[in-house]
DNA sequence: TTGAAATCGGACTGAATTGGTACGATATAA
DNA sequence: TTATATCGTACCAATTCAGTCCGATTTCAA
């Protein structure tokens, strides 16, 4: 299975959730609240998003984050990069360590490079708005429920 | 970084080896000579690989491993999925663990769905051919070095 | 029938990664 | 000046992963 980290799920799942009210300001216990994520854990996943310019902050007294864009403008690769830099199914094709042994003659380049150029074009196209779009409809299904739990896309246990 | 974990990644280098002399018969320790893998872990690894049908096993005396279909006919797909199983960037949309807390109503799912349809598609394209075509450029380039190492597509250490 | 050559399966270990928390520093508005 | 935030880093526990080893089984050939 190749699966994203949790915390990139989780990273997803809060922008998301800011996508709801894109023109709020929210701070890391808000989005702790909506989500059901511990506030340091949400705190520190809004810190590591923050460092792209498509959610920004303010610090100190009134401050918190808001979205520098419109959802539609927001791709999931945004985020997911955001998250885990940058995305390739082999670290040889990624810019940051480009001393794979055999360099530019690996004849496996070709082929894998294929497949990167495919999940990020799919990871490109998929915006904030696509994913939050029927949003109320699971918010309904969740208050319906006691215990507030953390609401990802990754199965629960 | 989305990666694919390294024992994925040697299982493509030893197909790729296998594909190099399709109808040949090989052993864990001919792969370890080629490949440069440790006999232990590449006897794992086409441990691993047999179980689906592209690759089959011959145990006993003269025994060994060959490919059950041309490399054209093989994918990349299948051999992630022989390694690592389904192939999504999401748990709740693997058909193993279908309880993921909200279901159908999940907003994200068709986001995700969409992204793992064309994560799949590539690697649904990318075949062995494709991965080897090249090899004998490679192998050169390997020779000329002293020390035998894994030649993989993760970057040296 | 015996022995050698191979795969098979599981258990095991050490290392690396990941999830999650805590805390002190810094910035900002009232 | 104080309360409210983010920021950065360090830290720990738990899980996962890479890699090895060993005993069982299968098969061919002498």
């Amino acid at each position: 299975m190749i699966k994203l980290s949790k915390m990139t799920d989780y990273g997803v799942v809060i922008m998301s959730e800011m996508a709801r009210q894109p023109g709020r300001t929210m701070t890391a216990p808000d989005i702790s609240l909506y989500t059901g994520l511990p506030v340091p854990t949400a705190a520190k996943i809004l810190r590591t998003l923050a460092k792209s310019p498509f959610l920004t902050s303010q610090r100190g007294a009134h401050g918190g984050y808001s979205l520098a864009r419109r959802p539609a403008d927001i791709s999931i690769a945004e985020i997911v990069r955001a998250m885990e830099g940058p995305v390739a199914v082999t670290s040889c094709v990624d810019d940051a360590t480009p001393d794979c042994s055999v360099e530019e003659k690996c004849p496996m380049r070709g082929g894998w490079e294929k497949i990167n150029r495919a999940l990020n074009a799919a990871l490109e196209e998929v915006t904030l708005a696509d994913m939050c779009q029927d949003t109320q409809q699971i918010h309904a299904v969740l208050r319906e429920r006691a215990t507030p739990r953390p609401r990802t896309a990754l199965q629960a246990e």
